[in-house]
DNA sequence: AACTCGGGGAT
DNA sequence: ATCCCAGAGTT
């Protein structure tokens, strides 16, 4: 780092006015109520890579389905994740029972009060820790995030890659070295605040009252900081979708499997297919095509490619498309309906009207499918 | 150390 | 479009 570490009056003046303005200016949250470690972990989970105004509402419905750590040990895992449904990172809320049973097994029921136990849950790694021991129970230990590291990278002049691992180290020894043994739950609430609300990622400057404190500032680099390679784009993959219904009206969902992305949740068949493929259907199966044929008139052509093997007869022409950005991945999903008059159920298959898709456990990209298609021939 | 894992809001 | 958000687990 390009500042030098603080000496112990400087440390003691930025506690005093960081908390001072913390104490005037955080928002008001339902997990700010009171420093239940219960409320303060199932917060904290919800809060990893999702903003304060998107956990609002889920952390309310969260607790009143499961307000105990003894309740959530005890959850039905679908009801869980139907809570969960929409949030994203769905392993957090696997991880969240998980833990709870570890707290009922190996802490006897109660919350542990250290680091170490409390690092030992399930899903609960070195910033989730340092927030519960530091908010819950005034350990002075740090949680580092992404607001944190931009805050203090600005303050000192942090010129490593934040997104680097090795990294970390540096901002855990400046924050052991500046935090508030008087009150560390706030000093690192007040850190984290400020960055959301003040030091932000398109700030020109910092605030008055914060400006004597930051390297950026005085050498006015801000923009400089933090500084932070660029991640990959995501990957693009192809699928067709298929909306298949049988005699009874039901359509065929799929449930994915009990690993990786989406594990466990439902959707509407799906066939990757190369890109060639996917642009060939496309062009070639516009609505335009076929546009006198409505849902009750199947097309007595079938599609090869499209989830052969199955005793479907496809319409010839697409609903469609959705697009879905994950992480890491961009899908590209063409929308096919089919019909079937043969009883058949693949593996990992369900037939399900629609009236009762609310039961089940969707993705937001199986929702994305579910209203292209209904906008589409609906409106036919 | 690199990759996997969702979704949305701000710019 | 791009960034990035109160990150953690796996390989």
């Amino acid at each position: 780092m390009k500042s030098k570490m603080w000496d112990e009056q400087t440390i003691h003046a930025f506690q005093t006015t960081l908390l001072d303005w913390y104490h005037q200016n955080k928002r008001n949250l339902p997990w700010r109520a009171d420093t239940n470690p219960y409320k303060v972990w199932i917060s904290e989970i919800m809060l990893q890579q999702t903003r304060v105004d998107t956990v609002i509402d889920y952390y309310y419905r969260f607790m009143e389905e499961f307000p105990t750590v003894k309740s959530l040990a005890e959850a039905n895992e679908e009801k869980l994740l139907k809570v969960w449904e929409g949030l994203g990172y769905y392993s957090r809320a696997r991880n969240l029972k998980v833990a709870a049973t570890q707290i009922q097994e190996d802490f006897n029921g109660e919350f542990p009060q250290t680091v170490e136990g409390i690092r030992s849950l399930k899903g609960i790694g070195p910033y989730t820790a340092g927030a519960i021991a530091s908010i819950s129970f005034g350990l002075p230990e740090p949680a580092i995030d992404g607001n944190v590291m931009r805050v203090i990278s600005r303050l000192f002049g942090v010129e490593e890659d934040i997104a680097k691992a090795s990294t970390y180290k540096i901002f855990d020894q400046i924050l052991r070295a500046i935090i508030s043994y008087e009150n560390p739950g706030d000093m690192n609430q007040a850190l984290m605040e400020v960055g959301a609300t003040v030091s932000t990622p398109a700030a020109k400057e910092c605030p008055e009252w914060l400006k004597p404190f930051c390297y950026a500032c005085a050498h006015d680099e801000h923009d400089k900081f933090p500084v932070k390679s660029k991640k990959a784009k995501p990957k693009d993959v192809y699928y067709l979708a298929g909306v298949i219904e049988n005699k009874e009206h039901e359509h065929l969902l799929i449930q994915r499997p009990e690993n990786g992305l989406l594990a466990k949740m439902w959707h509407y068949p799906l066939e990757e297919v190369e890109p060639r493929k996917y642009q060939e259907f496309k062009q070639l199966w516009q609505k335009e095509d076929s546009k006198q044929l409505s849902l009750d008139l199947v097309a007595e052509d079938t599609v090869p490619e499209l989830f052969s093997g199955w005793p479907v007869v496809w319409q010839k022409r697409h609903f469609g498309e959705v697009t879905h950005v994950f992480s890491h991945l961009k899908w590209h999903i063409l929308i096919f309906y089919g019909r079937t008059q043969t009883e058949f159920l693949p593996e990992h298959g369900k037939w399900l009207d629609e009236q009762s898709f609310s039961d089940l456990v969707f993705p937001k990209v199986q929702q994305k499918i579910v209203q292209q298609f209904n906008k589409t021939h609906k409106v036919e």
